[in-house]
Order: C-alpha cells, then structure tokens, then sequence
DNA sequence: CACCAATCGTGTAACATTTCACAATTGTAG
DNA sequence: CTACAATTGTGAAATGTTACACGATTGGTG
C-alpha cells in the first residue's frame, strides 16, 4: 500500500537491523487498535486472534510481527493491552512528541494543520511554512505562517527531523532537497510525483489520485 | 505453469486474476511518471531503465510488472510513452471519468473536494454529503452539498462504485456499511481506523499518522 | 551490408514473507 | 490438585516477489 520508492532504513541502536520495514508498516496499525481498545476500556487483555479479526489480518503474522521485538503475551491469556501500547509506542519512538514542519499552507496544508488528530499520536505540527504573501503570518491553528524562505534556518535551528509536504508537483522535488539540506529525515509528501532523496531519508507518499487509481482496476465497468 | 494454462490464460479477457496486487498499486507511480514525461515533451520514447531510475525501481522490475499485461516495447528502442500511457490507463479502467462520492465534508474533506489534482487522471467529485446543517447546501468546488441521510438513494440511482470516507473515526464503519449497501466498492478513508468490508470491495488507507509513525523507528533520538 | 550499442521479455535463481502446526504455558473450573 | 481450553512463540514449509543474466531484436553508423 503503500507506494514504492523509500530510501533505505539507517540502523537503529535498537533491534533496527533485521526487522523488514513492511513489519514496521503494520505496528502503527496494531498501535491504532490497540489505543482503540483503551478508550473503549471493556478489556485489560486481547489477543493475536481478535486484533487480527478487527485488521482482517491473521493472528500468526501478528504474533510473528511481535515475537521480532520481544515476548509480550502470555500463553493462555494473551496480551496486555496498555503493556503493548507501550512496548509499541518505545518500538516505534512514540513516548515523546515529534515537532513536525508542515510546508505548503494551501487548501491540503490547511486542513492537514488544523487537523487535531495528531494528538496524543506523537506529533505535533510546530511550524508552517508557504511562499504566498496573503497567507503568510496569518495563523493556522493556532501556529504563524512563516515564508519558506527562512526555511532552512528553523528547521535547522529547531532540529526538526520530521516534515510534511504539501506544494504543487512542480515544487516538491526542489522543497524536498531544501528539507533534506536542513536536517529533515522523514518527509510525507502530498504532491502527486516521485521525489528523490539521499540514502537514509525516508518518504511517504500520500497521493490521492494514485490510491484511487490502485482500485479501479478491480471495478466492473 | 502448465502449458494449457498458459494458452488458457493469454485467451482469458480477464487476466486480473493472476496479476499480484502489488504490482497493480505500482502502475499508478509509473503512470504518474510516464504522464510528466508526456508534459515534459522532450521525448517521444523511454526506457524501463530511465523510467526506473526516476522512481527508484529497478529497470527490471518495470519491464517484468508491464509484461504481465503485454508486449509493450520494442527492443533496442525502449516504450512509446504515449503508447504506453494509453494502454496502463486502458489496463487500469482510467479510459473514462469515474464520478466520486466524498463523505465528510470537515477541513479534510473540503480541502479533498476542492483539489484540481483529479481532473485528467480519471476522476470527478460529483457528490459531497455531510450530516452538518450548516454545511449542507453550501457549495464546495461548484457541487452542492448534501445532507447524509440522502446517501443511499443518490449512489444507488447514479451508480456510484468510488467513494472517499473523510469522517471521525467513531462514524467511519457504520458510513463504510451504508457505502457498500448502496452499491460502493472502492473506498478510500481518512478516518483512523481499521475498516471490514466484505469480499469484493476495495479498501485504501491514509492515515497521515499512521504514516509519520512509520517512519519515526528510523530515526535517530 | 556488417557491426554495435541499446534495450526488451523472460526463465531461473535468490530472497522475502506468510502460513502452518505444534510444544509449552497459563488460568480456570470442578 | 487435576484436567482442560486458550493462547503464545517459533521452526519449517509454502508461497510470493525481486533480481539476475542472457538470447533476441532494433536502429544507427561507417
């Protein structure tokens, strides 16, 4: 799902080496179910066969995907669920809260700012950024519109590792490498293009058409 | 693969039953690309080579993915691109204009109708609902909002197959049920969340979170 | 015309991922 | 205290995907 082209994975201090990055793709959603289970706050245990029911994906992979970073269940009764979300959220870096710079403050920009979901996720969008005169010092969720052309000073100064790219296809290869240039190690790219970054950059892709076009080969006409 | 299979599958107007997933979500990239390359106008021919190395794909690979469909180069010479273009939109029904359903119509779904980035790639937003009297009969992008509750009787008349799911994670399945209920079979969803559908209706994610944490286990402390 | 560089399509080998199936462990009920 | 149902973690088998390597074909050049 996912879209081709990702940099190579820098090892982490951690287990990083052997762990497949398409591994690495399912935890967030068994961290998304997991957190699930919380607020619902029915159950202090699951198990691998009923989160995969609710993923549609089989209990022998999650037990697999887990047993690659620890033993966290127990036979017979299974897995604690806030112990999980824990291990989850350490394996994933997530028991800290990423500033993450959002480029691109246009309609997508826009929404993707404002949007609260990044709470209590790990993230938080710190900085904006947009070349249009109009929109630059106004405030998007509570954060100034900054011009991307002091880009590369804050991310630098702030240590900002994470970005999100919003900007017209024309633009982002050139924004990517400014992004690169500044420190940045993880883009999610909105623009609807294939971008090219160094070895140990990663990128995600989020292009609607793209996601829809995947689909419509399975239609009936 | 026996050779009655063969002779069996190449006679097939359906191939679509031996062709991985995997390299159907790939077809979109290398028509993203291939596209640009028409836009560009500097070349009436590529390689797998070229086109690969603009996405970060081996040349052997694209040459593999396309030959599942067909013989579409020519050795020595490489692809006609606008050939090429014509017969990955035939192979992914994008030789028409599919009208879309967008559920939700919050930041993200207003910022969704609103996108250009649909026209020429195969897609129209031709129906927005959401349950908000105050949004409900507004404009967004020159269509007309809708209220919900109307929902299943517009997609079953106008026989809607696509729609994009831009709610609260708490109303996404009971939406994604009414979706296919009424004849939906390719949903793409915002809502953070797992959603069950049954066999035959497609389902892709973006989950912007979900991504971001994807890529934070690469990264350094 | 003969040669050569470019390039495809593809059989096969290498590698990666998923599924299977079962011993081991746990908590519970009688 | 024992029997049993639930469930994990995991080695091995099955399946799926990618990369390699090469024969065949093409168009261009001398």
């Amino acid at each position: 799902m996912t879209e081709i082209e990702e940099s190579i994975a820098e090892e982490s201090p951690d287990v990083a080496h052997d762990i497949p990055d398409i591994v690495i793709g399912r935890l967030p959603i068994y961290l998304r179910a997991l957190m699930r289970m919380v607020e619902e706050g029915d159950k202090v245990t699951t198990s691998s066969q009923e989160l995969g029911d609710r993923l549609g994906v089989s209990s022998a992979q999650i037990r697999k995907d887990l047993s690659l970073f620890g033993d966290f269940g127990k036979q017979g009764t299974g897995y604690h669920i806030n112990y999980l979300v824990q291990q989850l959220q350490r394996i994933l870096k997530l028991d800290r809260e990423w500033p993450v710079a959002m480029v691109g403050a246009g309609f997508l920009g826009h929404a993707l700012a404002n949007y609260g979901g990044f709470k209590n996720r790990g993230f938080r969008v710190a900085w904006i950024f947009d070349n249009d005169p109009e929109t630059v010092g106004q405030k998007i969720g509570g954060i100034m519109v900054r011009h991307v052309d002091g880009l590369e000073r804050v991310l630098r100064r702030e240590k900002v590792q994470i970005a999100m790219l919003a900007v017209p296809a024309t633009a982002a290869q050139e924004l990517a490498d400014r992004l690169v240039a500044s420190g940045v190690r993880a883009i999610l790219t909105y623009a609807p293009i294939s971008i090219n970054v160094p070895e140990g950059v990663k990128v995600q892709y989020s292009d609607p058409v793209a996601q829809l076009q995947r689909m419509t080969f399975y239609l009936d006409v």
